[in-house]
DNA sequence: TTGGCGTATTGAAGCGCTTCAACGAACAAG
DNA sequence: CTTGTTCGTTGAAGCGCTTCAATACGCCAA
């Protein structure tokens, strides 16, 4: 091996290769006066201190973390473990994390489950093994098994989107239901009572509860405002075309003056659509979607819609999850957001009949 | 401390910290037997193993694998800094890197750097420091020295979507020129032979080539072919509304019959202009795209478009990493993928005029 | 000259693992 | 009963760092 002979030579080290005591070495002072240079630079005299910065130049010396983390059994990372990284909301709740982790002087490593539930399980693992200090958890629908068994190493782990066990860890949610109030909500300030809630399937957590939030508003609208429910089969532009081909089929006095979409995607196609049978939106039917996705400000017709706070849900998480890692006095506890809303032209108020 | 009382009792450990020697002793085993039960079960008698895995599960083992790296040398991970997170043609990257490094039995870990040049060195270092086994980097166009320092380390950094440097390291990359190229040659071939090309700035390495393709294409079309170029100031679909409009309101006589899109939201926003303005899509304005985004797919006329195979680019340049990693034989390469034409709606043969 | 004190430096112990030469037991062949 | 093999197991050495008690070195006051 060339690298042993440089090695054993003492002369010369492999680039990337040089270890604190080769540094010391070099630089003619003891192991532990390398490590104070590095770690409290105060402490050490100026000119010893130059030295041995000299020697780590000339070495190119490299800190090892592994063994870094391993003596000092500190860890400046955290782990995020997320569900889908093409979905929107999670890239903003990564930003955010990451924005607060780098506040705290932590790096923050993304690993992307890719929908797959077993891959979800062995990040964890892994993020486990790698000692990190923490973890972020944007999960699947699902059991959080492998979520308890990293806590109950004493690993804290806080759920995004998603909310945490009661007293056995953090969370950070957003209020569905409230949202779907806010959107029905939006659309009967307007004057639009007759109203159609858009989405499915039903069986997705975050599309029920929107809808029976919807349904609240609708009730406590009272004054015979209506609301009907199209379950879509996804949550997409070729649903939302579908169903905005039937709704324009319709004979006028048929048709809902308000849709609320559970998705902008499903909003969006709705909206071209009713657009290409001349259905005038917002005039004939005013609509109004959901995630503030590119697909609500980039239609034909921006579409009013209600947005998560992604960026601010990140960032509340890593601050939870710093808190849980400090020790110290930690009360477990899942916030929950409200959602926003986001007016745009789909919703505006025209001289409706 | 209660972790050091309980260790030090012998009798209970705190969980998830107990060591394998813990394990060793509560199995009544040597610690190399319990090394050989986790890297090399075969080799150990079945009793004894089965005996090591019940102190495992008994004390909630979890092996440390900082310790692990240290002591062998090697990484079971690689990592990823991607420049922008929220761009799709990077998460498409992410997916195939992710896939090969799962093949070769590696993690692999996500860094956003957010298009900030300070925040992909930091994170290149702190890879280094980490010990991955190698890196791979989607970076910002400007100087790559930080990549140059971890390779000089002897760690391989493999570029995606930049070419590698010659003779030094590998690299993935995408031939914008031909793709430009292609893109008009494929409105050219449906009779379009006024063409405009739209995007900018042209500062930008890749709108640059794009031109350059497309412009080529006319050259050897020959024929009387042209090609107007309007220069945008950005990719966006607002940029491509108003380029839209501007070209929807010149007589019909001075309009391009074909559009050649440095990107597809320019496209989108062009296509949304122009049928505002009764400029029919494809028959009067044939238009294509590039980057297959949504955009492209989910417009009101679905758009024609070149894409990057982002996919293939991820999987080929985790490959090069890998191989270089393994050592033996490797040469230093940049591969070049082609881009690939998406045939939609918005390049249909009408009976043009 | 001696004692005392603060500052700078030292180096051994230990973090939890892998590796590997060495050992022991069991068994077959001579 | 010996010798040789094979198979399973052992435990010390070492990975590169941090930590900390111990020491060395001034330097000033007594």
């Amino acid at each position: 091996m060339v690298d042993a002979h440089l090695r054993g030579s003492g002369a010369l080290v492999a680039p990337g290769t040089a270890s604190m005591s080769d540094v010391a070495k070099r630089a003619g002072v003891a192991l532990g006066t390398v490590s104070n240079v590095l770690n409290r630079p105060s402490i050490v005299a100026p000119t010893t201190r130059a030295k041995v910065l000299a020697a780590i130049d000339e070495l190119g010396f490299v800190r090892n973390n592994l063994a870094r983390s391993l003596a000092n059994g500190r860890a400046d990372t955290l782990g995020f473990v997320i569900v889908d990284i093409g979905n929107f909301l999670f890239v903003d709740i990564a930003r955010g994390a990451q924005e607060a982790s780098a506040d705290a002087g932590m790096k923050l490593l993304l690993a992307n489950s890719d929908v797959n539930f077993e891959s979800q399980n062995d990040y964890l693992d892994w993020f486990d093994e790698a000692r990190v200090g923490g973890v972020l958890l944007a999960p699947l629908d699902g059991p959080l098994d492998a979520a308890q068994r990293v806590r109950s190493h004493g690993r804290p782990v806080v759920t995004v989107n998603w909310p945490g066990e009661e007293g056995q860890s953090c969370g950070v949610t957003v209020d569905e239901e409230h949202g779907g109030f806010i959107a029905a909500s939006h659309l009967l300030e307007r004057g639009r009572t007759r109203l159609l809630f858009a989405g499915g399937p039903l069986s997705l957590h975050a599309v029920a509860e929107r809808l029976a939030g919807a349904r609240r508003a609708v009730a406590e609208w009272g004054n015979g405002a209506t609301l009907e429910v199209a379950e879509t089969e996804r949550l997409t532009i070729r649903s939302g075309r579908e169903l905005g081909a039937e709704i324009a089929a319709r004979r006028a006095s048929d048709r809902p003056s308000g849709i609320v979409s559970a998705a902008d995607a499903l909003a969006a196609g709705c909206v071209q659509a009713l657009m290409a049978s001349n259905v005038r939106v917002p005039e004939d039917v005013a609509i109004i979607g959901y995630d503030n996705n590119h697909f609500a400000a980039d239609s034909i017709i921006p579409i009013s819609t209600v947005g998560q706070p992604g960026h601010e849900m990140g960032r509340i998480a890593a601050g939870l999850l710093l808190e849980e890692m400090a020790g110290g006095e930690h009360e477990h506890r899942t916030v929950i957001l409200a959602p926003e809303l986001f007016e745009r032209a789909s919703t505006a108020l025209p001289d409706f009949r």
